[in-house]
RNA sequence: GGCCCUAUCGACUAAGGGUUCAGGUCGCCACCCUCUCAAGGUGGAAAUACGAGUUCGAAUCUCGUUAGGGCUACCA
């Protein structure tokens, strides 16, 4: 969801401007590498209906050579590899850089012993000179652990005691001082990828890219990408830090867990992990893509004026980074569900009949769409999810099985059985048996016989649905039909007694 | 621990120093409508974390405290 709600803004900025969308994949880190991940990705997107203008092709796959399109493919970090090392260099042969041959367990040793003393350990300007680096070892010792060694790095040589200025569009301007931040691994020769920092700079240079709105978790690493900017000597971006989601319970922020625990998705499509660990999603959930994005879209943001329902488009019009709030959002299910009943209210009748056939084959295989279009009429503002619809509406399209025993206990008794034959008469003769005519004539005989209104009406609709609630008479009796009513009618008579 | 970010009803948020005894939405409660249930309508309870300061005036600016979050990896 969180990730979903980054592209999200990503796409309505672009579109707003007049920009790309571009898809990349990040994918440097081997050892995380997830199978079918960013299949995943690109099919949670389009669903959405956030369609990338460059990174995917129309088949859903990534696209892996340029061409008009696509002029900065490949889009996968891991098929760029080649780019990468050449900047590394450049920045170690302008000094801003530099090779580090210590090893993960020499550092790992490092941080411990720190800890134990109650300190932390940091690799930068107050370190790096007693550590295995190229700045402390002799040039031709360098040069021989380049050669024959493969496990050290390229380090970016944080510079001492600087304020790095940094001006961010949704939380202003900040400023941190370089002693308090560390010498980041840029590339690494074992596997001969950069790391996070390095791989993004370098490819939003390259893919000219003007505006980078990402996760709150990235600000603390923005002066180590700003001063990489700068020791490139490239024009760098604007910067946009958007806060986190948080759990609807609690504290802290929105996890798969949570899903699970209060019941409701985290994912925007079912995801299955490599382990087989199954996840649900919005998609498999019932969530129309339309509300579960308007949801998505005014959790941290909003218009400024009273709209809450929005399209895509009219998304897009009105979005801005000025009004995007800076403090984490609690996701809540509620809000989520009534997003979703909106859209279920506003959805063409066409539509939702043909949902409704595909989500009920058996039940509406004999019915026509005008029958099942009135059926949904009258009931779909009762429903949050298109798919509750079925059972909320099966007695118009089987007779009741059973009948509700408190509601018979209730109504079935006194004068009721003496008076329902009469009701029924009625009702084979009144012409037309149309929700109009019902609406005035049922009450008027009622009135006229002096009978008691809520029992007689509340009779009636137990031997029509086998329960005392639901839908008003008239358009239960209208809906249903002649025949069908009085069948229905003589069926409860004969059981009840 | 260090660095950074954040702080208005239960939740999402509006109010950009005076037009606000703080507005809207979800949820909750009551009433109305009514043949029941739902929907709808009307109304209600409900918040500026705390403490200083600046100012004629502070939810709004400043500082501090507290609380929450993020980062602190050869992860992204």
């Amino acid at each position: 969801m969180g990730g979903v709600r980054t592209a999200l803004y990503n796409y309505l900025y672009a579109k707003q401007a007049g920009g790309d969308f571009i898809l990349r994949i990040e994918d440097t880190d081997s050892q995380r590498f997830v199978p079918g991940a960013e299949a995943y990705i690109i099919e949670a997107l389009r669903w959405c209906g956030i369609l990338p203008d460059e990174g995917v092709d129309a088949d859903g796959h990534i696209v892996e050579t340029a061409s008009d399109r696509h002029p900065h493919a490949p889009y996968r970090q891991s098929q760029r590899k080649p780019i990468y090392r050449r900047y590394a260099e450049e920045l170690v042969a302008k000094g801003m850089a530099y090779y580090a041959f210590d090893t993960a367990e020499e550092l790992g040793a490092l941080r411990a012993e720190a800890e134990a003393s109650k300190q932390t350990f940091t690799y930068n300007a107050a370190t790096r000179g007693r550590l295995r680096n190229s700045l402390t070892l002799p040039a031709d010792e360098v040069s021989r652990l380049l050669e024959q060694t493969t496990d050290w790095t390229v380090r970016f040589k944080m510079p001492q005691n600087r304020i790095v200025a940094m001006d961010d569009l949704i939380r202003g301007h900040i400023e941190v001082n370089t002693d308090t931040l560390d010498d980041k691994v840029l590339w690494k020769r074992a596997d001969e990828l950069p790391t996070y920092h390095l791989a993004n700079i370098v490819d939003d240079h390259l893919m000219e890219i003007t505006d980078v709105i990402r996760g709150e978790e990235w600000l603390p690493s923005l002066p180590l990408h700003y001063l990489l900017y700068e020791a490139f000597g490239w024009e760098r971006p604007a910067f946009a830090h958007l806060s986190l989601l948080l759990k609807p319970d609690g504290k802290g922020k929105l996890s798969k867990r949570d899903g699970d625990r209060l019941g409701f998705p985290v994912f925007p499509l079912k995801w299955i992990s490599p382990e087989g660990e199954e996840s649900r999603g919005y998609r498999e959930d019932g969530y129309y893509p339309e509300a579960f994005v308007n949801m998505l879209a005014l959790l941290g943001w909003n218009p400024g004026t009273e709209q809450e329902l929005f399209t895509l488009d009219e998304l897009a019009k009105a979005f801005s980074l000025e009004r995007v709030v800076r403090s984490g959002a609690k996701f809540n299910p509620e809000k989520a569900k009534w997003f979703n009943q909106e859209y279920l209210r506003m959805r063409p009748i066409e539509a939702l009949t043909a949902e409704f056939r595909a989500l009920a084959p058996e039940m509406t295989a004999v019915r026509s769409d005008d029958f099942i279009g009135a059926v949904l009429s009258l009931m779909r503002e009762r429903a949050h999810f298109a798919a509750e619809l079925p059972e909320m509406t099966r007695f118009f399209f089987e007779a009741p099985q059973a009948y509700d025993e408190a509601s018979v206990a209730k109504f079935w008794k006194d004068d009721v059985p003496a008076i329902m034959p009469q009701v029924r008469d009625f009702l084979a003769a009144v012409e037309p048996l149309s929700r109009e005519k019902l609406e005035e004539a049922l009450p008027a005989l009622i009135h006229e016989r002096e009978w008691p209104m809520g029992k007689v009406m509340n009779t009636l609709r137990l031997m029509m649905i086998g329960i005392a609630q639901g839908p008003a008479m008239a358009d239960l009796l209208s809906i249903l039909g002649r025949e069908e009513v009085l069948k229905r009618m003589d069926r409860a008579i004969k059981t009840l007694g």
